[in-house]
DNA sequence: CAAACATATCGACAATTATCGAATTGTGCA
DNA sequence: TGCACAATTCGATAATTGTCGATATGTTTG
């Protein structure tokens, strides 16, 4: 767990919200069409049009996010949709907690 | 207490570290010549030192910290200590842990 | 296979951060 | 009072990040 890299991701209020939404999708995003539950998380779409920013931007935020390991991406047709990664996200908490 | 500030400020291994070698002075710094104690924490000098980095961007990393309230200065004759400011400290690592 | 659509990557540029040396300010002491 | 020293602030420049539109890639379906 790189310590540096999540803070990074972190310090900008899109990311850090993206995580949040995530924490409660069904509160914070309509059902997709297609898939009827949440199971592996939210599409791209959804969550840009939540956030108010450029597609681009907001793929490339998601892939940061995964790079550090905070969520988990996976694929349904042309859909990517992304999940927290509770395993990681308890352990920086705990780590910092521990740690700072 | 701005999480997003924090998490900046968090996001640079010197400023990380300083943080936590103030967790032990003892530990990671010689006792000052004039002062005998740990107090109010270590004076700018001895930090920078131990960063390595110039005195004025020690100065300005110390600033930053204690703008976002993670440390406290305190001025003793022509030198001034910062200590951690543990109850911020405690309050981030609890918000993180409960919000994120 | 080609069109349609979701996402990712690329290339650019603006904004912010990292970092330095020089100049300034604050404090103690000869 | 004025020099010595600690720290802060200033001004500059290099490096990184934020953000976009355009282009490319992957996938479904007619």
């Amino acid at each position: 767990m790189e310590i540096i890299e999540i803070n990074k991701v972190l310090s900008n209020e899109t990311r850090l919200n993206i995580l949040r939404w995530l924490k409660h999708p069904e509160a914070n995003f309509p059902a997709h069409k297609d898939l009827g539950h949440f199971e592996d998380g939210v599409c791209v779409q959804y969550i840009g049009d939540k956030a108010g920013l450029s597609q681009s931007t907001i793929s490339h935020y998601l892939s940061m996010m995964q790079k550090a390991k905070l969520i988990i991406p996976t694929r349904h047709g042309k859909w990517t949709y992304y999940k927290r990664n509770e395993k990681v996200i308890k352990a920086y908490t705990k780590y910092l907690k521990d740690s700072l």
